[in-house]
DNA sequence: TTGAAAGCGCTAACAG
DNA sequence: CTGTTAGCGCTTTCAA
């Protein structure tokens, strides 16, 4: 069916090696003979079989994207920034979804690893020695972890959520209600240590009122404990929650942000379309994505190079839903 | 670094085709035998090179799915049903978003067709030519897509736009304005045929107000119009659409659905959360998902198969934004 | 039931 | 600068 080397060498009039180099490596080949090679190839609509390279280059010219849930809009935007970078250097993209589950997560890693180059694992929830074990012997960069030195990109938790305190505080808040995500989840982790910081530097109480699931229903489940712990302002784990929040605070008419300011973090889409709209942190998610593909590539072209972190600073979104402390 | 073929077959005594048929087609050789390298490739982890495999059978064991938008909600859940069957049948995706990009959709699908056994092509936009010109030299499966007789897996869309119909004029309306998706979304042009019928049928007026992106942003722009038409009902290309159409409206004080009826198409989980949550059309999206691998992967298997064409129901689901039409 | 041999399409020494 | 040779890891005739 398709062209080989074979076919266009034969019409060319050379070897196949000649094929090979002229079009991989053009500056090792005559001008004349390569440009009789890519008429050649051209006219026959010859294109290189990635596989049969493979095998002997040791690449595959593929690479794997793990992430926890495609349903949190979240991480379609950092699949949007891998693909993005990954086509520039024509690689294409396996995505793999583990709908939240560490164990699915590993094992879809694993699969992944033998088919191709590097890995880049978006919001990995499984035990950082596990990580390490799949770095030991796959080119792998996280995405929203960190673990020892693998190379990450991460966005700025801490500074994130110094901001949102610092913008509760100007507005008289004194007690803050925090909605942790999964357990597992290290990026719920780091906010809320920078919380915990952030809030002691302000002089504000801040109340953890536990780990719930990272989407809508979380919100739902965690909005009455919210309102028990007396706080004037609450922080979601991400916008999904915080949504979910004003459902049920509009549910239980305790009016948002008169009574309780509510803040998600990430910026989803939806976050801006809420009542009321949602202040929340906005973090890079494509940029991340692209940059992750960027770190992955180099370290394939160089596998000696030291792993690199690239750390993403987040942006506060004052929208409708915080406001002055009531009274 | 990974364990060959050469590795079990030497520590298990055999030739290497021995080992090949012991492990893909275990029927054809000695159980003892059998049993010995299965012991020999557990003991050395060994794990089929799929490129090398791939390169003498012509069978990768990976498939593409190709859709427009990933951040429409619509899409996220026809990768999960997608990845589901997949991954039961040891085939791993490659997923190309083509931000609604018809040029960049094509060039996607040619890119991949290479590298893959099957293409699922979800809600694709280009030309049924091109489409056609694809399926010639590539195992293809449309969804949410009818081409002359390619397989395909499609939503019953004049059915559910039937059932829509019959909900308002049940309720009372009289006048139904239709926000239509992309111009070359076919959903959005079988949507608009099923809305003519089913109004004409039931003796409501049907006012189109054209065209629109298949997003909020879309339902924003198309708000105005549908006011303008006076009509007492709006059905949406998508939920996000109408989510769009709910904010617009509530900006300039229009009730829903006291004043408007609002209906969207896809039942996205955002659907359920919106003021007024909203009345819409569910679509089963995973099992369409699963039901085009599934379709795929008999193709494959007998590629002298018959196309298929398999239709789903969708079934309309009642919440707040539809009421009585006004006085 | 098993092994030897050939070869999928390509690249990478190594000569020339 | 170009051709020859060897082989990546696997499956599949073909004989034995």
């Amino acid at each position: 069916m398709a062209a080989t080397l074979r076919d266009v060498a034969r019409l060319a009039g050379v070897s196949t090696s000649t094929v090979s180099r002229a079009l991989s490596l053009p500056d090792l080949v005559n001008p004349a003979t390569r440009a009789r090679v890519r008429t050649a190839a051209d006219s026959l609509g010859y294109e290189p079989n990635k596989a049969a390279r493979g095998l002997i280059t040791g690449r595959t010219g593929n690479i794997g994207l793990v992430l926890p849930d495609l349903a949190n809009p979240f991480f379609p935007s950092v699949v949007k920034g891998v693909q993005a970078r990954a086509r520039a250097a024509d690689v294409a993209v396996f995505v793999a979804d583990t709908d939240e589950d560490v164990a699915a997560e590993m094992d879809l890693v694993r699969a992944l690893a033998k088919q191709v180059d590097g890995l880049v694992l978006c919001s990995p929830r499984a035990e950082a020695e596990d990580l390490k074990a799949i770095a030991a012997d796959t080119t792998v960069v996280l995405l929203n972890r960190i673990v020892d030195n693998l190379p990450a990109v991460v966005f700025d938790h801490e500074d994130g959520m110094r901001q949102a305190v610092a913008h509760l505080a100007a507005l008289g808040h004194r007690r803050i209600a925090w909605v942790g995500g999964p357990a597992a989840s290290w990026s719920s982790d780091q906010r809320g240590q920078g919380l915990s910081q952030a809030s002691a530097a302000h002089g504000v109480d801040l109340v953890e009122v536990g780990h719930f699931p990272p989407h809508y229903d979380g919100g739902m489940a965690a909005a009455d404990q919210v309102v028990a712990t007396g706080a004037t302002a609450v922080i979601a784990y991400n916008d999904l929650v915080a949504i979910g929040l004003l459902a049920r605070l509009h549910a239980r008419n305790i009016p948002v942000p008169t009574r309780l300011s509510v803040v998600g973090i990430d910026d989803i889409a939806m976050s801006a379309m809420s009542h009321p709209a949602l202040t929340t942190i906005r973090l890079p998610k494509q940029q991340a994505g692209r940059l992750a593909v960027e770190l992955l590539l180099t370290l394939l072209d160089n596998p000696a190079a030291a792993p690199e972190r690239r750390v993403l600073p987040g942006d506060l979104l004052v929208r409708a839903s915080t406001t002055e402390a009531p009274q």
